[in-house]
DNA sequence: CCCGGATCCTGCTGGC
DNA sequence: TGCCAGCAGGATCCGG
């Protein structure tokens, strides 16, 4: 399922690839992939042709291509006016985007074959969930369609007013890594009420503590609030949560400060790692923007590990319903509160 | 304002 | 073999 990892390894593949070129069709396969788009595809489709996606940005789990004035022409000067507006994804549970028909270069690595899933067919062909395709001009790269592939449709595309940040609007100065994004002032107008995520340089971890805390509720629904804290979820949580010895029930405004930001700092580290190993994937729901899969799944120390022994003591990882899904646990490790000591 | 539960959706899996 | 319930889950909406 994308998380933090997974966006920002689409977001990655998108700034080296799509950035730089032109919008020049786009074709809405399924309506409520756009859902969110005012307007409904017409207006989606218009507000795209002849724009250029002009940077590759994202804050927690959304990620947004901001819009510029289309040229192909390659600028001489960076434009004077910021723009107004943003192509938002949201990858949902099961979202992709697939760049095609972009030509390998020596500096992408193993990575640079980017027709995974059409070998022998041709440039046209089509996977069999794609719901947008967006056809692309004057890509550095060469890439010719950007493809939204969504199984489960959670996810959605759409094109979006740049707002200020709603809940930090004194944004810092800039000066950091280009593309992250977190230095430009403008978000989105549904991403303004999301808070930064925790490998957003510009993070107040101190402010984050006292915001977990002076919350009540359990732990982990705190961890998997957007409006918190941006980008974790349900796998990385309880990896969060293990890592850190501490049980998802546990009440926030009781912890102490230094076991929440124990759990925060193990978020941070397990999304870092699962970074560099190119993301989560259980099957082929999730992959980058060339069609492979991630491999951190390998590293997971309890989700989806029912039954099996706890890397940590041996003992075997339990598994409780939790907001309509799961939680795996160390029922060793994790110590569940003592108002909610579970039965067996 | 804060909290928590229901809901959207598709395709796969497992039980009978 | 076939059918259907259950499951996966991020964000949003709505009631308390």
């Amino acid at each position: 399922m994308p998380e933090l990892p997974e966006v920002e390894t689409v977001r990655d593949g998108l700034d080296r690839l799509v950035v730089g070129a032109v919008v020049s069709d786009v074709v809405v396969f399924r309506e409520y992939s756009v859902r969110r788009h005012d307007g409904g595809p017409d207006s989606f489709r218009d507000q795209l042709v002849g724009r250029r996606l002009d940077a590759a940005v994202r804050r927690g789990k959304f990620l947004w291509l901001p819009l510029a004035p289309g040229s192909t022409r390659l600028p001489l000067v960076e434009p004077v006016e910021a723009p107004a507006a943003a192509l938002l994804a949201h990858l949902g549970m099961s979202g992709q985007l697939l760049v095609r028909g972009a030509r390998p270069s020596g500096e992408q690595g193993p990575s640079a074959v980017l027709d995974a899933g059409s070998a022998g067919s041709s440039d046209d062909w089509r996977h069999p969930h794609l719901r947008v395709r967006l056809h692309l001009t004057g890509a550095a790269s060469g890439a010719r369609y950007l493809d939204f592939v969504d199984q489960r449709t959670f996810g959605h595309l759409s094109v979006q007013d740049l707002v200020p940040d709603g809940a930090d609007p004194a944004t810092p100065p800039s000066g950091l890594p280009a593309g992250h994004g977190s230095d430009l002032p403008l978000l989105p107008e549904p991403v303004a009420h999301i808070a930064r995520d925790l490998l957003d340089p510009n993070l107040d971890l101190d402010g984050l503590v006292r915001r977990v805390r002076r919350r009540r509720t359990q732990i982990k629904r705190a961890l998997l609030d957007q409006t918190v804290v941006s980008g974790v979820g349900n796998i990385y949580a309880d990896e969060a949560l293990w890592r850190a010895q501490v049980h998802w029930a546990r009440p926030t405004d009781k912890l102490r400060a230094t076991d929440v930001r124990r759990v925060l700092g193990s978020a941070a580290e397990v999304m870092r790692e699962a970074l560099a190993q190119g993301g989560t994937s259980f099957d082929d729901l999730y992959v980058n923007v060339n069609g492979q899969s991630g491999y951190f799944d390998r590293s997971l120390a309890v989700y989806g590990r029912e039954n099996e022994p706890c890397r940590r003591c041996g003992a075997p990882v339990r598994r409780d319903a939790f907001m309509n899904r799961s939680s795996f646990t160390c029922p060793v490790c994790q110590r569940p509160p003592r108002a909610l000591t579970p039965p067996r």
